[in-house]
RNA sequence: GUCCCCAUCGUCUAGUCUGGCCUAGGACAACAGCUUUUCAAGCUGUCGACAGGGGUUCGAAUCCCCUUGGGGACGCCA
């Protein structure tokens, strides 16, 4: 059976590239009958937070990703001292001070196998005595971790492949605790824009980031997925479910990728779009709140008919507020451009005006009944529809930018869209708009 | 600097192992059109790549070598 296992270190956030790693992992166990370890790396005392595992297992979870057995190395040090000791009293570690070293061989060649590159080959010369125990008593990385994956009973490492520098190292300390290594697979990395790895410099890069930006559990792990590995089709929406169903090391490919945010919108805002509208509304609701558009009064029916208004439009969760924001409050900001270009035309006030008339006119007051009054008066006038709408949709959104109008006023109202409407008229009668 | 890894459109990639089906396919982006009250969505189309050079072969994106380019590792961090 195969074991792998995700091995974060609580000195910071979930990184991206560590999502991936861990997805890599999962996917590889679940699409196997395998066992998925989580084994927390915390042997650095000083840095290791409480906050930062939290942070990693909330994470996870939220993507999904759920482990068979929990570890952490903090619990271990008896563990890795015994075997320590074992390398020290055979004569292949020394001691210096508190610490235990391992002596590295002199001319010899490591060779080992790589899944996906094949086999690797290193020279001794390269590489200086390893410490195997800290001073201060704990253990250092090369060492437990080769004690806990052999102990652990891993049949396949997937990493990524900074780790391959690594891998020579281990290898010795596998051989030389008579222990037999597993099967090493080293991922291709992810990232920035400039090809180099992804950090912080290329912007988000903790997954709570884009969990707080709005971004789908189900889109992070479908893009994610994509970055070095495909199905070998043209299918490019997957599920976790159906990821467990055609995920293959086999299909894991050696370049790195580039983080593209473009892309990840792109799938983010498929999901928004096909999401139920019910589940969809649940979850900008929170959003809406902290805002401050609503509170615990809101008309429930018509906030799923607003976001069914708007769910083709979304990129992220976070776009609903920026793009429907006139909704829920009377403040308008209005954008100096689309001003310019359409409230300050000849007619525009007395358009506005009777604009105003034909809602006031428009009983039952829905999009059908206000186009109907609309068109009616556009045709009584002479006029593009045009020439009516783009006015009226910058006194009702600031903007020039919107869903159908009709909609928008009859999800607005006929109280606050001819108020709305009117107060523009004032304020161009009086001039406030000029500069 | 030393060692290691990698190399197909701007980006993610298919094709490479098992050379011919590749006048190199798909997706994102960009651009154009349809629709139309704007935007989005949707549909249609356009642009766009085998890093370079040598081999091997009847034939190379695919195999080999070199060059170049990029990345990573060289901690009592993990």
């Amino acid at each position: 059976m195969p074991v792998v296992r995700f091995a974060p270190s609580p000195t910071g956030f979930l990184h991206i590239g560590g999502a991936r790693t861990c997805l890599f992992n999962w996917l590889y166990a679940r699409s196997t009958n395998g066992k998925f370890i989580l084994r927390i790396e915390d042997t650095d005392q000083v840095r290791s937070e409480k906050k930062y595992l939290d942070e990693i297992l909330d994470s996870l979870k939220w993507l999904g990703l759920d482990w068979d057995e929990l570890y952490y190395q903090s619990e271990r040090f008896a563990i890795y001292q015994e075997y320590a000791k074992k390398l020290l009293d055979c004569g292949k570690a020394y001691k210096d001070g508190e610490a235990i070293i391992y002596r590295i061989p002199e001319n010899a060649q490591i060779k080992f196998f790589d899944v996906l590159r094949g086999e690797i080959t290193i020279g001794t010369e390269q590489l200086k005595d390893q410490v195997l125990m800290k001073s201060d008593g704990s253990p250092a990385y090369n060492f437990c971790c080769v004690v806990d994956d052999a102990l652990m009973e891993m049949t396949h490492i997937i990493r990524g492949d900074d780790h391959i520098a690594n891998t020579p190292k281990q290898i010795m300390l596998y051989e030389a605790l008579g222990l037999k290594p597993p099967k090493f697979v080293h991922i291709p990395m992810i990232h920035g824009e400039d090809g180099s790895r992804m950090s912080k410099r290329h912007g988000a890069t903790a997954i709570t980031e884009y969990r707080n930006q709005g971004y789908l559990p189900e889109a992070v792990i479908n893009y994610l997925a994509l970055l070095g590995w495909n199905p070998g089709t043209d299918k490019e929406m997957f599920s976790l479910k159906t990821l467990v169903k055609e995920f293959s090391l086999k299909r894991v490919n050696k370049t790195a990728a580039i983080f593209d945010m473009t892309r990840l919108n792109w799938v983010n805002g498929q999901y928004i779009k096909d999401m139920d509208i019910d589940k969809l509304t649940q979850m900008i609701i929170p959003v809406l709140r902290e805002k401050g558009y609503i509170n615990d009064n809101y008309d429930r029916k018509w906030l799923t008919g607003l976001i069914e208004l708007y769910k083709t439009r979304l990129p992220t969760l976070a776009h609903f507020p920026k793009l429907a924001g006139f909704f829920f409050t009377d403040e308008i900001e209005y954008e100096q451009e689309a001003v310019d270009k359409f409230l300050k035309i000849d007619n525009t006030c007395d358009y506005l005006e009777k604009f105003a008339q034909a809602l006031e006119k428009s009983n039952p007051f829905d999009k059908q009944q206000i186009e109907t009054n609309v068109r009616v008066l556009v045709n009584a006038l002479g006029i593009n529809a045009g020439e009516m709408i783009h006015p009226v949709r910058v006194a009702l959104t600031g903007g020039p930018v919107s869903p159908g109008i009709f909609e928008i006023i009859e999800f607005l109202g006929k109280e606050k869209s001819i108020s709305r409407i009117l107060k523009v008229v004032k304020k161009l009668k009086a001039k406030e708009f000029d500069i």
